[in-house]
RNA sequence: GGGCGGGUAGCUCAGCUGGCAGAGCGGCGCCCUUACAAGGCGCAUGUCGCAGGUUCGAUCCCUGUCCCGCCCA
């Protein structure tokens, strides 16, 4: 027997130990059986469980549970990310409250102190993964920064390497300066920004009026090496290739000639600092400028900056518009709206800073990940998610890769002072001399590789090779560049096959604003926080309570399931309904529906099983051996549920199987998934049983109508004219009778008649006449009648204007038309019917 | 500037192949009815953003347009 009070967290806690300890979610590899894989998208292990995750992972664990039952052999990879910025950062702060910097530590310590932290505090997130019941093969968990991991990016590393596909050069990054590292352009997060336009004057070399260039940046004019104008602009013609006096800095730079300004925008000439942004890079490449860098690793300006040397960037932004004024050379400035690149780990603003770097190249790499999906050899769900990731992968540019950070992959590089090369290489060189790369990786390098490296890659494994490809990846969308992009580059690079055969993209959980979740925003809600609050959730209260009536109903276990022709009306109703349910669910999941699959059973569980099967039989479970047959259905019809909502809620079913009598098996989680039942589907059934639960609502909304309470019976007088109907309802007497709450003195007939003041109930050919003198008034249930006239009466003419339309008739496919023809019949019977009543009530009346 | 998505009940959203506009929550009324008040029974609520077009028929397809969100530059 169920407590009274179920304790969701002791159940829970002792299921989940339960489950690990039968080993139920370790996968390996089963010859006889279809693989069936999923790669989790490993945590920050910074990281604590937010709403986003826990959606995440509930997701794939429906779908791990559901295939684990269904006979595949399945495998959840879980794991954690080593989060190279954000955990550095957390680790830093973590030493500043101590008086400390990572520089004093010296790396090696600082790495060390990573590891230790991660010891203390990496478990957390895992924790509570468990907690929320994930499913994962935890004896694989893996980070990727352990060893094994480790060796595939080394390997992945040198191979591009040694295919030309990574390089190092100096090229304009994204700089973070307070993080004091490269990152990539997707780690830059733009924003729209009211700003300032600034006109300045730069005077000609040798001396007067030059030329008027708009700049929202004015300290870069430190770093100008010239000004360009449209080789067509008629208005500086004459200027090209004559030279100005750059202000402050006394520069000689060139007026050059180049198509990338656009000559609408301001003065029609721009400055031109290839040190300092993306476009001017490139036009310094075309015309050979040379490149001045201004700026420090922290945001400072440096010793190019003359007198400005060692101010902040934005405080030398306001001393030398100050300074241009003073000299005279200010032109103007206007209110000006442009986007600002924010580093997506802290949201300070990154400098475009010229350094030396490795990328990788991603054309080549790019066009294989295009074909895969354009072939169908990965599906994207939902597939509108395809044009976004082939508008990204169609215009890639090359990814910086090196972070100067210390929490990392260390590249796998030596360089030699001497002669200036550079080895790359999968065991490190013992040569002297010898200087490693000090960078390390973006994180998500590694994180690239996890579909594969998680299985034992560069080594071959039985594991790899059943489980690769994975069979579905599950993810939120601000991810797809970064993670699932990738990782379908690298897969087919490396493995030779996708990494997965389908991509779930599933919204993101956001806040009444409108916001993702994040740290920084402040707005995150800790699942495990709500599970606690509303641990015993409505469906968990539910769910035990029809489980403590159904044991109430098993004292001796479920009786022995009778033959079809033993069964009543009710029994073989639920049963065909459970398969219709099974079928849905079933379509549903096998296409991501995971709401209409929960929707299904909800609607099964609450408004079938509950609300009209467990109320019809109540009266025979309590009864003697006359209720076998619904015991023995009742029994199977929970067990065959509970096995559909495992997937979806694992403890509740857990706990409340486990307490059926009879069962077959140690648990749930191990139990096979129900295929709907041979010759349980019963489209009679389903029709009869129908019907009279329309007469039934029928009634009850006409009682609630007009107020009556459910404690008082009503009499009931049922006009029927099909003799098959009426036999039906006299079979069905006893559950009508006290569903609809009847006076027991209720009769039925074709002849029966219409008493003098009544309600009226019009249930398809029955009509339901309950007489109300003295129950209520006469006018209420006239007021009831009219508005229900006006319904019908309003549809009955929507009806006949669209069958009087010739072309409707036509042009209509004929069953359209018979339908509709068949619809109007019924509704201006009903209508009839109505009025019927109503001009008796009235007659009455008068 | 380019791309994608959205606008349906008070709120959050579903609506698949064009054929009676739905669910949950909230609201209102009645009820502690023999498992269930974190519940039951019942009720109400729509200019499907706007304007055209295609069609016998449009929430759905097409065009334009206005808002909102996201991504990329």
């Amino acid at each position: 027997m169920l407590e009274p009070r179920y304790e969701p967290k002791a159940a829970e806690d002792r299921w989940y130990a339960f489950w690990l300890e039968k080993n139920y979610f370790h996968g390996r590899p089963e010859p006889g059986k279809p693989p069936y894989s999923i790669v989790i998208p490993p945590p920050n292990v910074t990281g604590s469980l937010h709403m986003g995750h826990a959606l995440n992972n509930t997701l794939q664990d429906i779908l791990i549970r559901w295939k684990r039952m269904s006979g595949h052999a399945v495998c959840w990879m879980p794991g954690t990310d080593h989060a190279g910025i954000a955990t550095q950062n957390v680790v830093e702060r973590q030493l500043a409250a101590e008086g400390l910097t990572r520089e004093q530590l010296g790396r090696e310590k600082f790495v060390d102190r990573v590891w230790e932290w991660k010891g203390q505090n990496g478990g957390t997130i895992i924790r509570q993964l468990m907690r929320l019941g994930a499913s994962c093969d935890w004896p694989r968990e893996r980070f990727t920064m352990d060893e094994g991991l480790s060796r595939a990016v080394r390997e992945a590393f040198v191979r591009l390497y040694e295919e030309g596909l990574i390089y190092r050069g100096d090229y304009l990054v994204n700089w973070c300066p307070r993080c004091g590292t490269a990152v990539s352009d997707l780690e830059v997060e733009h924003e729209e920004r009211e700003g300032k336009l600034w006109e300045f004057h730069y005077p000609l070399w040798e001396g007067g009026e030059g030329l008027t260039i708009s700049t929202t940046r004015p300290e870069t004019m430190l770093g100008d090496t010239a000004v360009a104008v449209h080789p067509e602009d008629a208005r500086y013609t004459g200027l090209v290739g004559r030279w100005l006096r750059l202000p402050l800095v006394d520069r000689k730079i060139p007026i050059i000639a180049d198509r990338y300004v656009d000559p609408a925008f301001g003065s029609g000439a721009v400055k031109v600092t290839p040190a300092h942004d993306p476009n001017d890079f490139e036009a310094g490449l075309r015309n050979n400028l040379p490149q001045v860098n201004i700026l420090t690793r922290d945001g400072r300006i440096n010793e190019n900056g003359g007198p400005y040397a060692g101010l902040d960037r934005f405080e030398a932004r306001e001393r030398i518009a100050a300074d241009m004024e003073k000299l005279g050379l200010m032109r103007g400035t206007k209110p000006h709206k442009h986007s600002v690149g924010g580093c997506y780990r802290c949201g300070t603003v990154v400098e475009p800073y010229l350094s030396k770097q490795w990328f990788v190249r991603m054309k080549p790499l790019a066009e294989e990940a295009i074909r895969a999906v354009e072939e169908g050899r990965i599906r994207i769900i939902p597939p509108q998610w395809k044009a976004t990731y082939f508008e990204w992968m169609r215009n890639i540019r090359d990814w910086c890769i090196s972070r100067q950070i210390w929490w990392g992959h260390q590249i796998p590089a030596w360089h030699d002072d001497e002669t200036g090369e550079v080895f790359v290489s999968r065991e490190d060189p013992a040569g002297p001399g010898l200087r490693r790369e000090t960078d390390v990786l973006d994180t998500w390098f590694s994180s690239g590789l996890w579909p594969f490296s998680t299985f034992g890659w560069p080594g071959r494994s039985r594991d790899l090779e059943f489980f690769y490809p994975t069979s579905v990846l599950v993810t939120g969308f601000d991810i797809i560049f970064f993670w699932v992009a990738r990782m379908i580059m690298m897969g087919l690079k490396f493995m030779g096959d996708v990494p997965f055969r389908d991509v779930y993209i599933h919204a993101l959980v956001r806040d009444e604003q409108g916001q993702k979740m994040s740290k920084t925003r402040g707005n995150v809600i800790d699942p495990l926080e709500v599970i606690e609050k509303y641990g015993a959730d409505s469906l968990r209260m539910t769910l035990t309570a029809i489980a403590r009536f159904t044991l109430m109903n098993l004292p001796a276990g479920p009786p022995a399931m009778p033959g079809r022709s033993k069964l009543s009306l009710s029994d073989r109703w639920i049963m065909s309904r459970l398969n219709g349910t099974n079928r849905k669910v079933d379509e549903a999941l096998a296409e991501y529906r995971f709401n209409d699959a929960a929707l299904a059973l909800y609607h099964f569980t609450w408004h079938e099983l509950c609300d009209w099967y467990l109320e019809v039989i109540k009266p025979a479970l309590l009864g003697g051996a006359e209720g076998d047959s619904s015991r023995a259905v009742l029994a199977r019809v929970l067990e065959r549920t509970l096995r559909l909502l495992h997937p979806i809620v694992p403890f509740i079913t857990e706990e409340i199987w486990q307490k059926l009598p009879g069962i077959e098996g140690e648990s749930i989680a191990a139990a096979a998934w129900p295929a709907p039942a041979e010759g349980w589907d019963d489209p009679g059934a389903e029709r009869e049983f129908g019907s009279l639960v329309e007469l039934v609502s029928a009634v009850r909304n006409v009682r609630g109508e007009l107020n009556i309470p459910p404690g008082h019976e009503v009499r009931a007088l049922i006009h029927v004219e099909s003799p098959a109907q009426e036999k039906l309802i006299l079979q069905q007497a006893e559950w009508i009778q006290r569903l609809a709450r009847l006076r027991p003195d209720w009769t039925i007939g074709p002849r029966v008649e219409r008493p003098k003041a009544a309600a009226a109930a019009v249930s398809g050919e029955v009509q339901v006449f309950i007489p109300i003198e003295g129950l209520i008034d006469t006018d209420e249930e006239i007021r009831r009648l009219e508005k229900q006239i006006k319904d019908t009466a309003s549809s009955i003419q929507a009806l006949e204007k669209k069958l009087a339309n010739p072309t409707f008739v036509e042009r209509a496919p004929a069953e359209v038309v018979e339908k509709d023809r068949g619809r109007l019949a019924e509704t201006r019977d009903r209508e009839a019917k109505l009025r019927a009543h109503l001009s008796r009530l009235q007659e009455l009346k008068d």
